[in-house]
DNA sequence: TATCAATATGTTATTTTGACATAATAAGGA
DNA sequence: TCCTTATTATGTCAAAATAACATATTGATA
C-alpha cells in the first residue's frame, strides 16, 4: 500500500535499495563448500550477489546470479530471509576499503537484501568472478574468513534454514552427481547437520522415503568393498519438496 | 554487491521500492480470521502494509504496521515470503480502482514486497485504518473476497508457512488468551491445518511438548462439563520456537 | 430430575526410532 | 598369492511415538 510520492523514473536500470546474496553451496571432499569472491585489488570476500534489474523478477534475478557466477541453469534456489537492518550495507569501513572500485559518493545509502541459497553439484559448477571481483573461488564452510558486509551472519542463517529444510525435505537432488553411494548421501547430511549418524538408521530411514533407486552397477575404485550406487527417483522428488507438513500426519 | 550508480538522496522518508504485507491472524468463533482493509470509496479490500522508512528496519517497520492496525506489541511476526514478481504491484486495473486515492502518475513504478504473518489474540487487537482506507475487520479466512494487488496470493501462501510452521514449533502463544482449554487449542490446530484432529492423540502430543500448563481452574458456563484451563509455559516456549531441528533427533 | 452437549480419559496394535556389532569385499602391499 | 586394512552392507531388539478407537462424566437447562 503506498503513501504518496514522486515517480522518479530513476535512469539506472537496476533498483536502488533491494539487493540480493546468494549462499551457494557445494559438497566436496567429505565438506560443505560456499562460493566466494575476492573483490579487485583486496583480500577481501564477499558472497555472490547483486542489484535486481528494474524489468526482473527477484526470483529471476537470484537465478541469473547464480548463473553468471557457476554457469548452472535449473536449480533448487531457496528464499530464505531478508536482512532488512538500517545499518548492514553502508557501514564507512567498507567504504573505505572498496573506495578504488567504487565512489564513496556513490555508495547506496541503503540496501536491503534478499538471502537465497543454492545448492549445487561442485562438479558442474564453474566459479567466474564478476566485474568487482577477480577470484571466485569454493571455501570450506568451517573456515570462512571474515566477510564484507553482514555477510558472515548471511552464511549462518543461511546453513540454519537449510539444516531445518533438511528435517522436512529432501536435500541432494542438486548437490550430488546423479550417481552416488548411501555413505556420501550420508556424509553430505552430516556436513549440513554437522553430526555424525549411525550408517543403519540412516540407510533405513533414507530408503523409507521412497525416494531412492539402487542401481545394479556399484562404484569401483577403492581399496574397501565396492559401495552401491542410487539415484533418486526425479518424481518422488519433487513430490516429497512439495508436501512438506508432518505434524498429525 | 553494488553497480556503481548515482547516488539519489531522494527526498521521501520512505524508500520506494520496498514495501511489506502482514498477514494478521487471530482465531474467533472456531474460524481463522485475517485483518483487511477497505479502501476510502471503494469496496475494495486489502491487507495492511506499506512502505518502510529509509532509518528503520524491515522487521521493524513489520512491527510498526502490526502495532498501528491493532494497537498490539511484541508479537511473533514472521517474515515468509518476499513477493518480488515485476508487475505484482503495477497494474493498470489497480491504478484506475484507486485513481481519487492515489495520482496514478505518483504510482510505484514497482514494489517488491516482504510478506510477514502474526498472530494475534482477537479480543486484544484493535482493528484501525489506516491514511487510505476507511474501514478495517476481521474476515474468515474461508471467505476473502477479491483483494487488492496480489493479496490473495499472498495469504495463500502465509497459510502455508503456518502449516509447515506448526509441524515443527508451536503456536497459539499470541493467538489465545492467557487461559484456553485444551479443545479451544485444538479446534485452532484443526482451522490452521484445515482437518479434524482426534482429541485423545491431540491431547497426548500436546501435553507431551511439555510447554502447557494445566491450571487448577476450570472453565465455567457451558452447558456441559467445565473444561480445564491450560496455559502456556513461556519459556519452554521459547524454547521449542528456538530448537525447531527434527530430523535425526 | 431428566436430558443434552461437550469434555475427559485409556487401550491396543502398528510404526518409527535409537542403540548397537559383525561379516563381506576390493585394493594394495608383503 | 595371501594378508592387511579401510570401507561398506546389513539385522535385531527395546523403547517411544503414532493411529485408531468408545465411553463415562459433568454442568447447565428444561
Amino acid at each position: 500500500m503506498p503513501q504518496e510520492k514522486t515517480n522518479h523514473s530513476n535512469a539506472s536500470p537496476y533498483l536502488s535499495e533491494l539487493t540480493l546474496d546468494c549462499v551457494i553451496l557445494s559438497f566436496h571432499e567429505d565438506c560443505l563448500k560456499v562460493l566466494l569472491l575476492r573483490w579487485k585489488g583486496t583480500q577481501e570476500w564477499s558472497l555472490p550477489g547483486g542489484p535486481i534489474r528494474r524489468n526482473e523478477a527477484v526470483d529471476a534475478a537470484a537465478n541469473r546470479i547464480l548463473k553468471e557466477r557457476t554457469g548452472l541453469d535449473d536449480i533448487f534456489l531457496q528464499q530464505f530471509h531478508v536482512f532488512g537492518e538500517v545499518e548492514r550495507y553502508n557501514r564507512e569501513g567498507i567504504k573505505y576499503k572498496l573506495k578504488h572500485l567504487i565512489d564513496p559518493d556513490k555508495w547506496y545509502e541503503r540496501a536491503v537484501s534478499v538471502g537465497y541459497y543454492a545448492l549445487v553439484d561442485h562438479a558442474k559448477a564453474m566459479p567466474t568472478p564478476d566485474p568487482f571481483t577477480e577470484q571466485c573461488a569454493w571455501w570450506d564452510v568451517q573456515q570462512i574468513p571474515a566477510l564484507l558486509f553482514d555477510h558472515n551472519r548471511i552464511i549462518q542463517v543461511a546453513r540454519k534454514a537449510l539444516r531445518t529444510q533438511l528435517s522436512w525435505q529432501p536435500i541432494g537432488y542438486n548437490l550430488l552427481p546423479e550417481k552416488f553411494t548411501l555413505p556420501e548421501l550420508q556424509r553430505l547430511y552430516e556436513a549440513i547437520l554437522g553430526k555424525g549418524l549411525d550408517p543403519r538408521n540412516f540407510q533405513r530411514k533414507m530408503l523409507s522415503l521412497g525416494i531412492l533407486e539402487r542401481l545394479a552397477e556399484r562404484r569401483r575404485g577403492g581399496a574397501f568393498k565396492s559401495p552401491y550406487l542410487y539415484r533418486f527417483k526425479k518424481e518422488e522428488y519433487e513430490l516429497k519438496l512439495k508436501e512438506s507438513n508432518l505434524f498429525f500426519s
